[in-house]
DNA sequence: TGGACATCTGAACATATGTTCATATGTTTG
DNA sequence: CAAACATATGAACATATGTTCAGATGTCCA
């Protein structure tokens, strides 16, 4: 797909391949869920947050929102570090907090 | 699932309701794919394309390109008008872009 | 060490999404 | 009106994703 090189060209000066679109993609595609949108937001105010708080504050469930963190973890979007009993996931990637952003001055929404 | 109320304590302002996470990721969902990313970047610059031109551009299939298409259409992403024997697609929430060139501005990638 | 707590993990399943193909629709022009 | 062109559409399929459940792992503390 040698050709999509020419996107280039269209003002978004630093997509130039086809790798990089990929990438963007699954950034994109590893945020856009409301589970993790909550929890990106959670992660805006609070620096860090255990899976705990997130199913308190998100009324979510226990293995599911664990699933949700690891993917984002694997993604790199997300880190974690344990703190006794508990473990603490951060935001590894704050530019995902400035594409919410941007979805949110969104007057269709 | 009210207490995704919450979220709206953590700075995200105007998110303040489940409906409004659900829309933004539906939208994320809808543009995160690599075709789609083409063609959102193509229309940058290009005020108006048809799906010729982006099949030429981004060397891909005319019936895929086509469904990908009508699906952004149907997300409320672009908008359409014929114009004699071709039809033209346009961006009808430009906000897209602006997602797009954040995560563009990613580090990471 | 054992029990309570916090979290992860993997299997199984349901659902959604992307892709291809063959064909239909609409438009222009000779 | 027929042929050529531009595009859309629907069925069928493969693959990816989200969810649930049951149980495993790791940590703390009496």
């Amino acid at each position: 797909m040698e050709s999509i090189e020419k996107v280039q060209k269209f003002d978004l000066k630093s997509i130039t391949d086809i790798q990089k679109l990929e990438k963007v993609s699954f950034i994109l595609k590893t945020i856009a869920h409301p589970l993790r949108i909550g929890i990106i937001s959670l992660l805006v105010e609070n620096e860090k947050v255990c899976v705990n708080d997130i199913c308190a504050q998100l009324d979510s469930e226990q293995s599911l929102t664990s699933h949700h963190l690891s993917n984002m973890k694997l993604a790199g979007i997300l880190g974690s570090e344990r703190n006794g009993k508990n473990i603490n996931y951060y935001l590894k990637m704050p530019e995902v907090v400035d594409v919410i952003k941007c979805m949110n001055r969104c007057d269709v929404l």
